[in-house]
DNA sequence: AAACGTGGCAACCGCGGCCAC
DNA sequence: CGTGGCCGCGGTTGCCACGTT
């Protein structure tokens, strides 16, 4: 039933290169070239590997002007702030920096730079020898007080890491409004428009306006919380009471990655809207937990009528803001906005609608 | 000192997408 | 337009070194 294995897997050695290994594969590459074929590569080369092996090992360290050893904060910001934008795709990240493979980031980010991150308020989960375990994920304070000003923060931010994470956290703390609530959101499919922006806000930032519609309960009228700004991955919206929230195995424990994944997105000042996207998580399962049979969409601002509890919520990572202007600056005032909908992790997103249900905006970017 | 836990990475593997036929 | 098969992506596993109990 399953695919046709790639190779003959009882001819060909798996596991770590061995010197001899490596010499071979780079004399033949050097000399001759891949010719476009991995598969038929290793018997040219006189190797007894499967074709992927090959490719990989050139790729991630054979090839040429690999990078390795530590990486600088420069890397650090721009790794961080490309995942803020466009979430796990190691690869595009890795062509914004020389040397680096994307396997190389994914590493970087999984066992390192996450932490940076995330340290302060949550260990990040382990997988490591199947030891899943539930965290005990608490929500955040709730404090009374809000307007906090943080009009100055850039999007991307020009210092290091820590002290980026210093400023956030702080930030975070202090500026829930007393009210906040949990709408359930979904979106739609139809509306949606393609362009590409220039803004300096979003230097070539990909995104995608569309309709956002809040389940069983009404968006408030006030239109100045219409706009909701979600960074994150494909999927970070996703609904998924109906499972639809894909490549998360709900038979595991690691079903935590759901849990983790929660956006949050706070404006507390009416004249002065802020938008503030939370994402913590390492995959496209954006924000949703999808494992109790509701429609769970644990977005928090102050979109929808319906006040709610923290349910499911963990709240970690802030990774991107701008406020009210920049987002009618980008939905208006010609902006192109690219990138639709992107392959099936996305056609996920749109399950679940309502075409009666009040929409809005909504910039989507990933 | 042995067993156990953890971090760091390289490598593996399934899948979606693309393209040639 | 199918369809078969390769390519590359990215989530996951395996392994080793080292730290901790």
């Amino acid at each position: 039933m399953g695919r046709a294995p790639c190779c003959d897997k009882a001819n060909v050695k798996k596991g770590p290169w061995s010197p001899e290994e490596d010499s071979k594969l780079k004399e033949y590459i050097e000399k001759k070239g891949t010719g476009g074929n991995w598969i038929a590569l290793p018997q040219k080369a006189g190797l007894k590997r499967c074709g992927k092996s090959c490719r990989l090992r050139w790729l991630n360290y054979l090839r040429p002007n690999i990078k390795h050893g530590e990486f600088s904060d420069e890397e650090d910001r721009i790794i961080c702030s490309l995942f803020a934008s466009i979430g796990s795709r190691w690869s595009i990240i890795a062509a914004q920096l020389p040397g680096r493979t994307d396997n190389d980031i994914k590493n970087y980010w999984n066992t390192k730079l996450k932490k940076k991150l995330m340290g302060m308020h949550m260990a990040p989960p382990s997988h490591h020898h199947h030891h899943h375990q539930r965290n005990s994920l608490k929500p955040p304070p709730f404090p009374s007080s809000s307007h906090h000003n943080y009009q100055n923060q850039p999007l991307i931010p020009s210092q290091p890491l820590s002290s980026l994470f210093k400023d956030l956290s702080s930030t975070y703390n202090r500026s829930f409004s007393s009210g906040f609530e949990i709408p359930h959101l979904s979106m739609t499919s139809n509306n949606f428009s393609n362009a590409t922006t220039n803004s300096s806000l979003f230097p070539t930032q990909e995104c995608l306006v569309g309709s956002m519609q809040v389940n069983n309960y009404p968006v408030k009228k006030n239109s100045n919380q219409n706009n909701l700004l979600m960074f994150g991955s494909e999927g970070s919206c996703s609904t998924s009471s109906d499972g639809s929230c894909n490549q998360i195995s709900y038979d595991r424990e690691s079903n935590i990655k759901q849990e983790e994944m929660v956006f949050q997105s706070f404006d507390q000042d009416q004249n002065n809207q802020r938008f503030m996207m939370l994402n913590y998580g390492n995959n496209n399962s954006g924000c949703s937990t999808g494992s109790a049979g509701h429609d769970h969409h644990h977005v928090i601002n102050q979109w929808c009528e319906r006040p709610d509890g923290f349910d499911h919520l963990g709240t970690e990572n802030t990774l991107g803001y701008c406020d009210l202007e920049d987002v009618k600056q980008l939905i208006s005032g010609g902006n192109n906005l690219n990138i639709g909908v992107n392959g099936s992790k996305s056609n996920s997103l749109f399950s679940n609608v309502d075409e009666n249900k009040t929409e809005e905006k909504v910039m989507y970017f990933y």
